[in-house]
DNA sequence: GGCAAAATAGCACGATCGGTCGTTTTGTAA
DNA sequence: TTACAAAACGACCGATCGTGCTATTTTGCC
């Protein structure tokens, strides 16, 4: 073990905080409520951080360390042209879906929460986004390129499309809890995916 | 004035508190900032409400109040078919884009909020979502029957993309303050009308 | 104008908020 | 094993949280 013990509890806490972050918001994530949930008392806990703002900053960061360890690496492995785009996709609503410890897409809840605010957290936030839709419009792109895609697609439209396919996935899966918000989102990618084509 | 002096403090109350969730989220308008803004007193404030959830539940159907009628009743007055759903779509932008008070659509802010909570709260913003849902659905229909719309066509996956394009409008618009977000919302709506339309 | 009712204010409560101490425990390297 | 630094602790700060209870003021009706 390499990490020192200072690494592991820090480790810990951002774990637990992106877990609370998830179902109550960032803002949400209060200190004491932190502390209980790591066992550490309230002053321990915040020793490791400079204050509130700087905590919420590493818990962003860290949720833009799994994302793109999620969704945007298996990417790069994957064949460039369509077969690239499709998978961001499908990792993207393997996202959004979670697991057990972390449910549903915190960028979505920290959107919300924070297109009113201004601070280092909206600008880090704003940013992260901008470069996840610049991901999806370099990958299809790619697929014009390949001659997957029309033309005359653009790619921006494309983008926009499809994250709001996933964006409405998130709302009927997540507040609605409709168990066909999966292949219904699927399917309109499908369809997207469809007009994209490039007539053969 | 057939309003009682009650009845007018609570109408205010509920016009600051809606703006104030719609910056700040419902959870996070605290009786005594409410109070503040209204220039009321903590208690005298609460008097007007059983209980915190009380208030926001008010504050949820004022919100859905005043959605019916900037979006859903001019509809009604609008000819049935292709130029209802149209209205349907130009009205929510406008409701997105709300107005020097109330910034933002604070039902996108409470889907993210309540999406891992439970409640009353909950449940009447679930049903206010379905509703809307189901009106976007009928409308569709209603241009399926009048044949400016393909035969073949799911109302249900209409509503799905209208809304999808709506989402990352607001997004784009609140979050990321991008200027061109309605462009390109109302050309991506126009092309879903296009691809929507009956071939003649 | 008087009077009941409604509306609002004042005050206090236990809990929790983000944050700062000084102190004690624990990990680590010599 | 000892010595020192890192880590965690408990107590405490002023402020605010939601929510009671009791006065006091204001309103609307006869």
């Amino acid at each position: 073990m390499n990490l020192s013990k200072g690494e592991q509890t820090r480790k810990l806490i951002l774990d637990r905080a992106l877990a609370m972050a998830g179902e109550i918001g960032l803002e949400g994530v209060s200190i004491g409520a932190l502390a209980d949930e790591t066992g550490l008392s309230k002053s321990g806990l915040f020793a490791h951080f400079k204050s509130k703002e700087a905590l919420q900053l590493d818990v962003l960061q860290e949720a833009i360390t799994r994302f793109t360890v999620q969704v945007l690496q298996p990417a790069l492995t994957t064949p460039r042209g369509e077969p690239r785009v499709r998978l961001l996709f499908d990792k993207y609503l393997e996202w959004i879906r979670g697991d057990d410890a972390r449910r549903g897409c915190i960028f979505q809840k920290l959107t919300s929460e924070y297109a009113g605010r201004d601070g280092a957290v909206r600008d880090r936030l704003v940013q992260s986004q901008k470069d996840w839709r610049d991901a999806i419009m370099r990958a299809v792109q790619g697929a014009i390129d390949e001659g997957h895609f029309r033309r005359d697609l653009d790619p921006a439209v494309f983008a926009h499309e499809m994250l709001g396919i996933a964006m409405v996935f998130q709302s009927s899966w997540r507040l609605m809890r409709e168990a066909g918000a999966l292949p219904r989102a699927q399917a309109i990618f499908d369809a997207l995916l469809t007009r994209s084509r490039s007539v053969p």
